[in-house]
DNA sequence: CCTTGACTCTCCAGTTACTGGAGGGTGTAT
DNA sequence: ATACACCCTCCAGTAACTGGAGAGTCAAGG
């Protein structure tokens, strides 16, 4: 019989985790003393807490280790657990591969340009959208402003014309070959027109990022997003998009806020 | 200005997240409506809030995100951060490698076997310990009762000789060419004989078996230890141990509890 | 025999980054 | 007027311990 002192140094398990494991029924104690309510240890316990703390070392959690003591657990169901941690695992190895690339491209950067990025890019899922939209090519870059008005005006007029409702910001999605799609959402669905669309914007893993200010910034965010792909192991999957959070065409440009959008999927 | 929720979906974090954050003084709202206790969040706030998602994709804890945050950080303690994070992330890359090893190693025992291992081993490390040694060559199998018994007693009648204290259980410990020391642990230290050494067994990193039984068995646990040190890409590093925790000559030899150490490193 | 120091006990609080729920107020569309 | 979505605060729970307070126990040394 060992006092739980003894029974640590032997095991290489601090005190404190023992009474713990007592406490929640995992690793009981042999027996306690009724006087002094001391813990005893017996050699007995050995075989029983070394599976314990090798199912722990495969990073199993202390319920699935409750669960795998079990005497009358099939080797079948055994090896299910273990599969199912090895697939946990996996996942967890290439995720954290991809945070160290992702702090590679971070000090890099820090390196070229000694401070932290202009332009941060984040993932996230992009919900569905139902738009109203109306697309055209645009010739040359001089021409996007008023082509895109023309476009809007266009979509608006619509939308006005058949009572539906605005649902946020417009949105610009552009497609192969300079084609600008100008989308308006809207929380109904409405009649088609001859130029005007109704479709939805399908949701995606998107990753974004945030242009404070007028439009002739737009090549500078564009250029950080997309280095920020390329150093991150990620590739394009669809037409990117362009969200105005903020736009006035009255008001100062430097005020405008617009969300650039890349549908992508990890290489 | 923005709802909560609104924010939310902008950003794409949950509402409670958001006011978590708030709460922590992560990321406060823009302000709080004094009538109804509504937060609201302008865009001007979205550069620091993806700043750190961006932050927290690298595995950064909200306390070192809040410190990178601030305004008058330099690039150099910005570049000591993320050194950090990256050594830390390595060794967490590795120690996932580790175990989805030992995963795979026990998967294919329980293919070959059915059942989970009849010997764990566990890495722990083991203190120095102060001895009284005897040591002798073991001429074949069959000597090796007689020749540690002798052994064993006569570092017990020379400790008894010079009043030491006893302070743990006999450990043996196999040098080169099955040249066998008998040790007994000790408090303080004593004289040396001609026959007895004091000295101190280095601590280390072991690789832990517990056998329960005669000494017949030991054959197949040292084979069980050497195939899981060959799975999980360990080498020994020096002699091993065999620490007799339950032992008496007198008693059922089936009682007894050994613990087989190995001095281990990863190769 | 007493004291000292090492050991043990229980109970409580804190850790991280949220998540879920109860109970109650607010805003808007029909 | 009412339904419904939305917002608020406060509380509890998660996993696996760790640290500390306050009090009882044990063995050795003087």
């Amino acid at each position: 019989m060992l006092k739980i002192g003894e029974f640590s140094r032997l095991v290489g398990v601090p005190v404190k985790t023992l009474r713990y494991y007592d406490e929640i029924g995992l690793f009981k104690s042999d027996h306690i003393d009724e006087q002094t309510g001391y813990r005893f240890y017996s050699f007995e316990q050995l075989p029983r807490l070394n599976r314990l703390l090798a199912l722990k070392d495969l990073g199993m959690s202390l319920n699935q280790i409750d669960q795998m003591l079990k005497e009358d657990l099939s080797a079948d169901q055994l090896r299910g657990m273990l599969l199912l941690k090895q697939v946990e695992l996996e996942d967890m190895a290439r995720d954290i591969r991809e945070r160290i690339d992702r702090v590679d491209a971070r000090l890099s950067l820090i390196e070229t340009e000694d401070k932290m990025p202009d332009y941060e890019v984040v993932i996230k899922t992009v919900d569905p959208v139902l738009v109203a939209s109306s697309q055209e090519a645009i010739p040359d870059y001089e021409t996007i402003g008023p082509v895109m008005g023309r476009l809007y005006n266009g979509v608006v007029a619509h939308i006005v014309k058949h009572k539906g409702q605005f649902a946020g910001p417009g949105i610009t999605v552009w497609h192969e070959n300079l084609k600008a799609e100008a989308t308006l959402p809207i929380k109904k669905t409405i009649p088609e027109g001859d130029d005007v669309k109704v479709h939805e914007l399908p949701g995606d893993q998107m990753a974004c990022l945030v242009h404070h200010g007028g439009f002739e910034g737009f090549p500078r965010a564009y250029q950080a997003g997309v280095q920020w792909l390329e150093a991150n192991g990620y590739e394009v999957t669809g037409p990117n998009r362009e969200v105005y959070l903020q736009f006035d065409p009255e008001g100062d440009s430097k005020d405008y806020v617009t969300e650039i959008q890349f549908p992508v999927a990890k290489v």
